[in-house]
RNA sequence: GGGGUUGUAGCUCAGUUGGUUAGAGUGCCUCGUUGACAUCGAGGAGGUCACAGAUUCGAGUUCUGUCAGCCCCA
């Protein structure tokens, strides 16, 4: 035996392990692989973050179902990878610069590129890094990169088959900007906050009367860019006026009164001002009634020239002179405070300014509908399921996607414009203009949206656009496993995009998880600075405490609550088991590995954990099964600590101590087989522990991680239900010792009653384990029941625990009388449920038997308490 | 405004198609250390399953409504 650590240290172990597997390819496969193709898709981290808690869960979730189906023997590939993150990206690195004093403009695009490349050289593998701390068993020999060459081609193809199919185009709309970022947004990466505003009251007056028309606004400085005002077609108030014209205040630019279904008749006073230029629905109406798009507000979130003085105010303070001159100028009727939803960049917080603008679009409509069908007819499946009307629902209000970005790092848009032609060329590689053949030709500048090229990822990571061996084998991958934070921004994409370009869902399951919040529930986020570093606690507690933790106490979709007390708990277990294997690799010391013991040398002990262990392997592969992964690890908990180490372990001293070699070695052998089967089933939550520990075990050779999953065998009833007979006695007697304050370990007399000859024999061949686990010496049986005793009864068996003049009489009655009321109270439903016919005539015949045996044996053990009260009161 | 979700022990959460006296971890209380482990063992206390109805022989579980919290969308 090495010498073994007396308690639990992971710092010792994991990196180490991690390096060897890595190192012997074991996490490598090949499409030319026997075995069911099982896949899994990276979620692509940002290339240069790092690793945050939320990684952590959701790399601990596919780890499991990966090394799983590895064990299982399935042709398993997890499929690693990062993403560029455009606008976090260029973020980064743009600070940097404004560190140096300069910024990407003094630059240049190639420099700034360059400058990124270097970055992400420097800061791509930190994640990668930290994913292997994690215990990642990802195939890192097929490590792909949203901006490589393969998934850059991908992007390229993509991009020009929509185009040319007249999915993608390019059009002036309004769109979200970001005046920080300087870029277009999609509208999902907006975020809506309800803020406290107002709602100013406006008087505009009529061009040829002196009768106005009020308006209220949240957003007075887009006046100056109003076209019209609009009402609702069958407000009555506003009725006869529809087609005036009206004067623009301050402007004093005519503009139309119009009617359009779209305004709202009961909000502020059912009059709106309309701003194509910078707000979705205005614009919307614009296009339907022809009004001119006037931009007041500059890309940079400063008011746009020819607005005299104020012309550069920044957006807000442009708001507050406005308002100034407005009052001064008798347009203002009223200010009141007013509740609004506001949309913010999700990436940099700062408020979004609708604006017209020239951009990239895809049409959503004709990718969206094959998306829906393919979850409502089944091919693709949500866990838990819930999350499926969220997809439907999104998918059926889709509008077109945004998806050019007016950065520098990213997939640039393969569109050419001539200068000498004026046309535009879309093609994978342009060379010169495809109308005028000139050479004289300008990419576009624009780079696409990050989630163009992830929604490609399960393709564009095997292969594609080539049909490699990879993407034959693997694709469809099986599951996906993430947030349900990225539902719209990834998952529904990567559907669409797959069923477009592979004709197939591009995973079989969706599996959901929530966020990881922090002890006090709240989300972790850099701003409160309340994230844990998942690698601290690794330092501290290992990886394997750490997965433990993440995957328990927590059912799928649901959100996480970070806790340390959970880490401690999960080491603790870890720690068990170290000093259970501990425990066995002492005593195996001279243990002839050869050894099997034959089947009648078991004993009833043996027998019955590895039924439980039959039973503990069918239900952890059942839940890995429905992705029920914390109920398969809290299983796996149970049965160790419980079943194994505080009752069988405890159970085969005896024999261990004992002089009989043969049933010494029958009892290694169990624990033993037991033991290392547990620690397969347990290898895809904490896999390190598993490992060092099953290579210390006789008879297990090569890696845990290639050996085959444990398949679940018979389960023997009898031992079970024999076995729960001495437990029962075995607890009753140390409950009757507790009771009386009597030392747990002293020895004491028990008189065992029987009336069963079945459970007589069962408890007479096996009665050493009742006076070694309940310290009961010696074990009478006997017909009759002593005087001034205690009394239990367990399953068909009276205990008396003799105690000569030692037991008080009425505390004892009392003690028995609090049991009998608990034992009747237990009864009452019973009882009340077999007195009701109804019940005996419609429930099913298996409940009614079941309730009736329930309430003999309960009445078995109520008139033995009663007889026992009676005999004391007599005493 | 629309949709989703949560409400079970002091705390964190399980409870899968309705069927023993509703479970676990942790915390608390009592007792216990000579050989795997005090990162431990034995025992105990602690719940009107948010509230009100409905369906059913039977509801923590299904349905409706109410209240409270959280999230997404508009």
């Amino acid at each position: 035996m090495d010498n073994i650590s007396k308690v639990y240290e992971p710092q010792n172990f994991e990196r180490e392990i991690y390096a060897k597997w890595e190192a012997d390819k074991n996490f490598h496969t090949d499409a030319s692989r026997a075995g069911e193709p099982y896949s899994i898709v990276i979620p692509p981290p940002n290339v240069t973050g790092q690793l945050h808690m939320g990684h952590a869960l959701d790399e601990t979730l596919q780890d499991i179902l990966i090394r799983y189906h590895r064990m299982r023997g399935d042709n398993t590939l997890w499929m690693p990878g990062t993403d560029h993150a455009g606008i976090a990206t260029q973020a980064r690195v743009e600070a940097s610069l404004r560190e140096e004093g300069t910024n990407r403009y003094e630059l240049g695009r190639e420099k700034f590129l360059e400058r990124v490349w270097q970055w992400k050289e420097k800061y791509g593998n930190r994640i990668t890094q930290q994913l292997r701390i994690l215990g990642a068993s990802c195939d890192w020999d097929r490590e792909r990169f949203t901006m490589d060459e393969g998934c850059s081609a991908a992007v390229r193809k993509v991009f020009v088959t929509l185009f040319n199919e007249g999915l993608i185009y390019r059009g002036n709309r309004i769109t979200n900007w970001c005046p920080k970022c300087n870029t277009a947004l999609s509208d999902i990466e907006v975020e809506h906050v309800t803020e406290q505003g107002h709602l100013w009251h406006l008087r505009y007056k009529f061009k040829d009367s002196d009768e106005y028309v009020e308006v209220a606004t949240t957003r007075p400085e887009t006046m100056l860019g109003d076209t019209g005002v609009a009402v609702h077609p069958e407000d009555e108030r506003y009725k006869n006026l529809v087609g005036r014209t009206l004067i623009l205040p301050i402007v004093n630019r005519e503009i139309p009164l119009f009617a359009d279904e779209y305004v709202d008749k009961e909000f502020g006073t059912g009059a709106v001002k309309v701003t194509p230029a910078h707000d979705p629905n205005d614009f919307e109406m614009g296009l339907r009634h022809n009004l001119a798009q006037v931009k007041v507000i500059k890309n940079d979130g400063t008011m746009a020239e020819g607005l005299g003085k104020y012309s550069g105010l920044d957006r807000y303070e442009c708001r507050k002179m406005i308002v100034e001159d407005l009052k001064s100028a008798g347009v203002l009727v009223s200010v009141e405070n007013h509740e609004h939803a506001v949309g913010h960049c999700s990436r940099c917080n700062t408020t979004v300014e609708p604006l017209v603008s020239r951009q990239w679009f895809v049409k959503m409509d004709s990718l969206a509908k094959p998306a829906i069908d393919a979850v409502k007819n089944g091919d693709l499946k949500f866990v838990p399921e819930r999350f499926t009307k969220i997809y439907i629902n999104w998918l059926e209000n889709i509008r077109d996607w945004c998806i050019s970005r007016q950065l520098w790092w990213g997939h640039r848009i393969p569109a050419w414009y001539c200068d000498d032609c004026g046309e535009m060329t879309v093609a994978e590689e342009v060379h010169e203009c495809a109308h005028c053949h000139s050479k004289n030709i300008a990419q576009d500048e624009d780079v696409l949206d990050t989630w163009f090229s992830s929604a490609l990822w399960p393709f564009s990571t095997l292969g594609y656009p080539n049909e490699t061996p990879e993407l034959k084998k693997f694709y469809p991958t099986s599951t996906l496993v993430t947030g349900y934070d990225i539902i719209f921004f990834w998952v529904a994409r990567m559907i669409m995009m797959g069923l477009k370009f592979r004709g197939e869902v591009p995973f079989r399951n969706v599996f959901i998880h929530g966020l990881v919040r922090d002890e006090l529930n709240r989300k972790m986020s850099k701003s409160l600075g309340n994230g844990i570093d998942p690698v601290e606690v690794i330092d501290k507690y290992g990886a394997d405490s750490l997965r433990f933790m993440l995957v328990t106490g927590n059912t799928p979709g649901n959100d996480l609550r970070f806790s340390w007390q959970r880490v401690e708990s999960a080491r603790n277990f870890a720690n068990k088991i170290w000093n259970a294997s501990r425990f066995l690799l002492m005593n195996l010391e001279n243990f002839n590995a050869d050894f099997k013991p034959a089947e009648n040398d078991l004993t009833l002990a043996d027998r019955w954990i590895i039924s439980r262990l039959n039973c503990t392997a069918r239900s952890v592969t059942e839940n890995l099964d429905k992705f029920e992964l914390g109920e398969a690890a809290r299983l796996m908990y149970d049965f160790i600590w419980s079943e194994f180490c505080d009752w069988y372990i405890e159970l085969t001293k005896a024999r261990l101590y004992g002089e009989d070699i043969k049933a010494k070695n029958t009892a290694l052998y169990v624990l033993n087989n037991v033991l290392e089967k547990s620690l397969r089933l347990l290898h895809p939550f904490m896999p390190f522990l598993t490992e060092i520990i099953r290579q210390k075990l006789p008879n297990a050779t090569g890696s845990i991680m290639l050996a085959q999953w444990v398949k679940a065998g018979k389960i023997d009833e009898d031992a079970e239900n024999q076995m729960q007979i001495i437990t029962e006695i075995i607890k009753v007697i140390r409950n009757l010792k507790n009771e009386i304050g009597a030392e747990p370990r002293k020895k004491s007399e028990v008189v065992l009653k029987i009336a069963s000859a079945e459970t007589l024999s069962v408890v007479k061949s096996n009665v050493s384990y009742i006076a070694e686990l309940a310290a009961a010496e010696p074990i009478n049986f006997s017909a009759d029941k002593p005087d001034h005793a205690l009394t239990g009864v367990a399953l068909g068996v009276e205990i008396f625990l003799p105690l000569k003049n030692l037991i008080d009489a009425d505390k004892e009655i009392a003690r028995l009388t609090k049991e009998l009321d608990k034992l009747k109270k237990g009864i009452a439903s019973t009882e009340g449920k077999l007195k009701n016919e109804k019940f005996i005539s419609k429930a099913p015949a298996e409940v009614v038997q079941a309730e009736r045996e329930k309430l003999s044996v309960a009445q078995e053990k109520i008139s033995s308490v009663e007889s026992r009260i009676e005999q004391l009161k007599n005493l």
